[in-house]
RNA sequence: UGGGGUGUAGCCAAGAGGUAAGGCACGGGACUUUGACUCCCGCAUUCGUAGGUUCGACCCCUGCCACCCCAG
């Protein structure tokens, strides 16, 4: 059977692709590089990482290819991105990504390799039937990023690590000799990296001043363009020595006016929500039945302890009414649904109920 | 230019003769495959300014400056 391994340098993709070759299987890793950027030094951003790739596939003994998916990145993923942050929503391109680039451009690519199958190492988990299901370590759980995958694409997918902890993962690597054992885990927009992202968004899109004002008129301070802000922020709005000298917070963003909503206090009413409605709804196998209140379990940002919530599908909407409020739950954002461990899909959080 | 008041970090604010609390903001770090949240650490050799008293002053005295209020 050949599965070609999306190998990102990172040490839970090279333990996946290094279970793999354990396991029998025809292995090839395959480093996908989707954004195109040189640093100071004119030096590609991604160049460290495709060495460890290729490090890590010789220490292994498999073959790799590189492959560049960044017109599609950019055409698919990153245009969205930035057309909601034009919206005023915050959205999350890694969703997408993993639906229309690892899942999509990279699966289609591994076919045409003349793979059976394709792996990466997400800590998530499927089953017979092609549901997904959480990783066992529930601290890395990735499912939540997962969501928009169909059964068919999980059903050409392998999560070799899916079924072990982090810990477990970098113990492998350390017996195995494997030099990113210790790498440090990557965050920030998948393929992207961290960096400043208030200068990062400039550099793509226009900002625009304006005020911040409470939600009884005061002005308050100034902000930097809207996009930059999200609902539930506190760092960098520069308000302080205010009031009862609590922390201020983003509540809203009022377009038409170009004003940021902000308000006092972390435990203020408006940063609570009771409800919210979804679209874009999408399910890995079966849809809610429509219509139906379904009690379930949801995140509403990574790394969320499960809520419990009550859905109702209409159509391609979610109307879902939470057990205890919410806090900064965001339009742009997506909601992620459960049933136990079953992931089941979600949808992009669209409008908020307070 | 008569009277009263206030001047402590970017903002708010303790302090009250014994050698500068706290909060917000901000900076750094941790956490994290989105954006956020959260957590930890840091942040006035100096108290409008110039002198004086004192072993010692942000706290007492004097001059000056600034701002505020009431009278003009």
């Amino acid at each position: 059977m050949r599965v070609v391994v999306g190998m990102s340098g990172g040490v839970d993709s090279s333990v996946a692709a290094l279970l793999l070759k354990q396991q029998g299987y025809d292995v090839t890793g395959v480093f996908m590089k989707n954004w195109e950027e040189q640093d100071e030094n004119g030096v590609c951003t991604a160049e460290s990482d495709w060495r460890d790739v290729r490090d890590v596939c010789d220490a292994i003994g498999i073959p790799y290819y590189a492959v560049n998916f960044a017109k599609e990145y950019k055409d698919r993923v990153f245009s969205l991105f930035l057309s909601e942050y034009r919206a005023g929503r915050t959205p999350n391109p890694d969703v997408l990504c993993n639906r229309e680039i690892k899942f999509k451009a990279f699966l289609d690519f591994a076919m045409q390799l003349g793979a059976d199958k394709i792996a990466t190492g997400h800590f998530v988990n499927t089953n017979a039937q092609g549901q997904l299901l959480r990783g066992a370590d529930q601290n890395k759980d990735q499912s939540y990023f997962l969501y928009m995958l169909k059964a068919f694409q999980l059903q050409k997918s392998l999560f070799p690590v899916g079924h072990l902890t982090k810990a477990q993962v970098r113990d492998i690597a350390r017996d195995a000799g494997i030099t990113v054992a210790e790498k440090k885990d990557s965050t920030g927009v998948c393929f992207i990296g961290e960096r400043d992202f208030k200068q990062f968004l400039a550099t793509f899109l226009p900002a625009q001043p304006g005020a911040m004002v409470t939600p009884e008129g005061e002005i308050v301070g100034c902000h930097d363009g809207l996009m930059y802000y999200t609902l539930g922020q506190r760092r960098g709005l520069g308000i302080g020595g205010r009031g009862d000298g609590r922390s201020f917070f983003v509540v809203d963003k009022d377009l038409q006016n170009n004003r940021l909503i902000v308000v006092q206090g972390e435990d203020h009413p408006l940063l609570y929500t009771t409800g919210a409605v979804a679209v874009q709804a999408t399910f890995v196998e079966e849809a809610l039945p429509e219509g139906v209140p379904c009690k379930l379990s949801a995140k509403f940002r990574y790394r969320q302890p499960d809520q419990g919530v009550t859905v109702v599908r209409a159509g391609e909407q979610l109307h879902i009414t939470f057990d205890t409020p919410q806090r900064a739950v965001t339009p742009g954002q997506s909601t992620v649904l459960y049933r136990g461990d079953v992931c089941l899909g979600g949808g992009i959080i669209d409008q908020i109920e307070r």
